[in-house]
DNA sequence: AGCCGCTTGTGAACGTTGGCACAAAGTCGC
DNA sequence: GCGACTTTGTGCCAACGTTCACAAGCGGCT
């Protein structure tokens, strides 16, 4: 479930606030859910909130990366160091959050060597060899559309089984990789047709 | 629905391909869906499909975008140009889409002025004064977390009804207002989820 | 013109997800 | 120690999204 990352998110939040333990009504709020469905999302991991008290933020937060599987720092290769790649780059979100950036990767000559908050950009030719080496599993993919695929199946080819793609392009890949996409343009559209849909409302009205 | 959006901007590449008809199966395919799925998405918006031969693209791209409400170009404005605004602020995705932006805005004085392809970064002071000049609906926040429920309040107080959130936050809002929001971390944390279950599953066979 | 094959549009079954409501269980106060 | 209150865990139902399967409709071919 996506909202299990949320939990945690929210969690990390409760605790820098020195909040020990926190019912499933608090934290439902603060995530922006249903209580009935954050305590049967929690009951899959198993029972272990105290009935009467609620859940031990500490105990939760572990059980959820546990389950999360980010307790092992996971690496991720990012290709295509652009606008978006190095905005990426240089975002301290990643480390926060159990992920480390095993490397960047760029088509263009010109970038590469360029030193981006510790990070050197590397050859396409030194990818397999660092997937390999840091045997990492996850791959961002930040090229334009055209490139996407060809990234993508290279990831793959090379050991990675998921992949973030913030390529507006449909990649096909084995049923064995994950495929995540984020498309800024689609999240606009969707906006834009609630945007429709509340003029024409309001129309009615009238 | 979420898909229109795909369909559309596979439309565009199929235009661009000079291809005049298509049916369903094959935009599905294109698409990454079910081809029930999406003749069903299209039925929708009725029904104007040619039984034997297929939709035809120029027509089908109309209906969708009339649909999304992309004819008329929507004004966005765009908060917190720090690494992520600035990668935002000079993506070109935003104009082939329909959507102009109409401002960039950031509270740090020393950002003000500043000059990203064509736009100038403005005071917060005029926030207000934009939206209503430039009749602006959509809002995107690139700020820090901290101050994404503020910036967020400054825009539903200026009129903006919709909401893209690139902040790891949780925003309240009235129920007029639509938020959209993209959370790279979380993203990360659901492949990471699926690695998980991969790694599991592998184990369960041995 | 009539038949054939292809494609749409949709009804019905299915699985999934969200939400209510309540019993079980545990804590706090007295 | 006991009762009352709080909160969890879950059974049940409704709504939604997805998929299958097929009849109806249209173009092209003869
Ligand atoms: N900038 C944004 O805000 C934004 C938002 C949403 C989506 N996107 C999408 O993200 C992608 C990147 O956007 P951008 O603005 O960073 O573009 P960009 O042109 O600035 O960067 C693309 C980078 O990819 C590299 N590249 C090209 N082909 C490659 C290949 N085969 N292998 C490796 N690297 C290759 C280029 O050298 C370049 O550095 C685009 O597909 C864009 O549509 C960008
Ligand atoms: N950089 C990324 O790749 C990335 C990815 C995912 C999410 N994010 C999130 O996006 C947000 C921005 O990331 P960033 O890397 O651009 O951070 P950043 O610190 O580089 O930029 C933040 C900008 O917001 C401005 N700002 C701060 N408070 C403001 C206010 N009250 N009103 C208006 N502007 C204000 C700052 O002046 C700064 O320019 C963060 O919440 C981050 O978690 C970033």
């Amino acid at each position: 479930m996506a909202r299990l990352a949320v939990y945690l998110r929210v969690l990390g939040s409760l605790a820098d606030g020195g909040l020990s333990t926190i019912s499933s009504e608090a934290l439902a709020n603060a995530a922006g859910v249903n209580s009935a469905k954050l305590r049967k999302d929690l009951s899959y991991l198993g029972s272990f909130g105290t009935r009467g008290v609620g859940y031990v933020v500490e105990v939760l937060r572990e059980r959820i990366s546990t389950c999360l599987g980010v307790t092992e720092h996971r690496s991720v290769v990012l290709v295509g160091i652009g606008n978006l790649g190095h905005a990426l780059a240089g975002y301290g979100g990643f480390g926060s959050r159990g992920f480390r950036i095993a490397g960047l990767f760029d088509a263009d000559e010109r970038r590469i060597g360029e030193n981006i908050s510790g990070l050197c950009v590397r050859s396409m030719d030194e990818l397999d060899a660092v997937i390999a080496r840091e045997s990492v599993s996850i791959g961002v993919i930040a090229t334009p559309a055209d490139a996407a695929q060809e990234v993508c199946d290279r990831l793959v080819a090379a050991g990675v089984t998921s992949i973030l793609n913030f390529a507006p392009a449909v990649l096909v890949v084995t049923d064995i990789v994950d495929v995540r996409k984020v498309d800024l343009a689609v999240e606009l559209q969707i906006l834009s047709f609630h945007e429709q849909r509340k003029a024409a409302g309001l129309k009615a009205v009238l």
